[in-house]
DNA sequence: TTGTACGCGTTATCAT
DNA sequence: ATGATAACGCGTACAA
């Protein structure tokens, strides 16, 4: 298994290398006589190409990064899903990176895709990435798309989901069954989306004359059992809600398991939206109404634009916000005014 | 942002291209004074590494292929967490494919992981793979572990689970509660995966002397909806089964809905064993009790042994099958027996 | 420590 | 019209 190389397939075609390199790129005019005796050659030896070899002399790479920062999560395996497609399309490669929010992971990742002269990168920043490494990054001059954490810098493409409108959705869908004593739960305190969905929600009160409580809207970790454990302390305090707009559907989930050890009914005597759309949502008993994101499209979006970068694109930095839109199921009971 | 090279860093520090090289790389003896001039010369002209240059050089390189054919599963998501994990302990990236159970794309991905020379790989093989594939893959010489789907090709390195021992546990605890009417129900006819599973069920059975009823083994596509499918028709016949083993958690919960559509309780007066461990099966009600496998650690040891490959450990091809655990929740009861 | 040939494909320039 | 020549991208490692 030695490896051929480009100059003995040449010789092998008794041709030159330049016309070797031609023909397998399909460039420049080669008799088809020619074409022939270097695709037999080729064949024969069993060449294989060297894209490193390429990729030196070009100064480029057909290989760009993904950083995650959980790629437990369903919601960025959809994600991944997607982008995997679209780069697959495009004849890149990709590398994924976990970060688990830990900026040196983060760092390191990206630093590493530099020295391998990655012609691209798709990032979803730890929660705490100081204001450097995106210093740093523009410096860089590689295109790098930012996904579903908004940015507030405005000098990067970012692709991600209307949070506001998101929560907007959910909670009207709530006010409609008639709910008036709704509470926010779940999301990290420093997070933006949060702020985002906060915002939709006690927006979508306001309008509907109801005064938000900041004591109804608590934070909570991207687990299951935190969403349990915050929800609990929250009814116990509360017992007057009756309806939750949750951050996402692991918490939603979380607090389904603690209405239920409280006696109450989830679907029945008590309203829950969740937000994601995870596989779980219509798993669970009841199935959780929730606000669908289409993870797998951000992952294509920032695909597409990722690609239109890398071969040129220099219009401004775009922000493009997919709408959500709400997938009704049982968990918020079969309310009359549907 | 133009590119560094050694040579300008060289020049800089008026050293040879080669001091520079070892001093990169620790490697060869430097005086320190010289190591220095070198150090401050790379640091100001923000010298960027050209891992490309020397991949080509050392005809090898720093990355790893990770093969998969569904990344949107959780399952897999964990894997690749842990495989992640132990790649970058050792500088390697991690490409990334999914292949969505097609063949070509398979092939396309390690086509062209050859063409960049990765220096190995870990592949979850896509259901109908062409034994020519793997006859080519080994032809190549580079490193391959294959991972969770078993392989009866012994000339490959293998990490998974103990599918005969999971199902053996799940049978085991459903005869100690005192069942003697337990069906098997899921899985694709043709997976090997399910064959062992069958194969520790059956051979359960056995040992408490038992027949195993071919009629009462039953095959169902890997969702919810199809598990309640087939379960339907099975105890519509079968009205006497009592406990069932599943292939699958997704195909337990669908299990569970026929059960209470037949007015059955699971949990009560039929018990239900499944096998993944997935988020739902503690979510569900009553929550699933099943066979749980350590997917993170999956991926942790298909790379510990892959980066052993990379060194040069030329032992016989292993096979590293970690033992799965019975995770004891709600669908089975409380039987006395414990 | 250094000089330098080398790994291998690319492409601009030149030749027929 | 076709194809050849050779410099080039940049780090590595061996001989000196």
């Amino acid at each position: 298994m030695s490896t051929v190389t480009l100059a003995q397939v040449a010789k092998q075609a008794e041709v030159s290398t330049a016309t070797v390199s031609m023909v397998l790129r399909n460039r420049g005019r080669i008799s088809d006589a020619t074409r022939q005796r270097v695709l037999k050659a080729l064949d024969d030896l069993g060449y294989v190409y060297n894209q490193t070899a390429a990729n030196l002399r070009n100064r480029t790479s057909n290989q760009v990064g993904l950083l995650l920062h959980d790629i437990t999560n369903p919601f960025y395996g959809e994600m991944t899903a997607g982008l995997s497609q679209e780069m697959e399309r495009h004849d890149l490669l990709l590398f994924l990176a976990n970060s688990e929010e830990s900026g040196e992971r983060q760092q390191k990742f990206v630093d590493s895709l530099m020295r391998n002269n990655a012609c691209g990168m798709v990032l979803c920043a730890a929660r705490e990435t100081p204001p450097l490494f995106f210093e740093t990054l523009k410096r860089r001059n590689i295109p790098a798309i930012m996904v579903v954490r908004p940015m507030d810098d405005v000098d990067f493409d970012f692709v991600g989901t209307d949070n506001f409108l998101g929560t907007q959705l959910a909670t009207q869908h709530l006010l409609r069954l008639g709910h008036t004593h709704i509470a926010f739960i779940g999301g990290s305190e420093n997070s933006i989306s949060r702020a985002q969905r906060i915002g939709g929600y006690s927006s979508k009160l306001l309008e509907h004359r109801i005064q938000p409580k900041s004591e109804w809207v608590v934070s909570s970790l991207a687990s299951q059992s935190d969403g349990a454990r915050v929800a609990e302390e929250l009814f116990r305090q509360y017992p007057e809600i009756t309806a939750a707009v949750c951050y996402q559907d692991i918490v939603a989930l979380g607090v389904m398991q603690t209405l239920r050890k409280m006696g109450r009914q989830p679907g029945v005597d008590f309203a829950l939206v969740g937000f994601d759309d995870i596989t779980e949502a219509s798993l669970v008993q009841p199935a959780l109404t929730t606000v669908s994101v289409a993870a797998k499209e951000i992952g294509r979006k920032a695909g597409e634009l990722l690609f239109s970068r890398i071969q040129g694109n220099d219009e401004p930095p775009k922000r493009i916000i997919l709408p959500p839109t709400l997938v009704v199921r049982e968990s918020c009971g079969f309310g009359s005014l549907r």
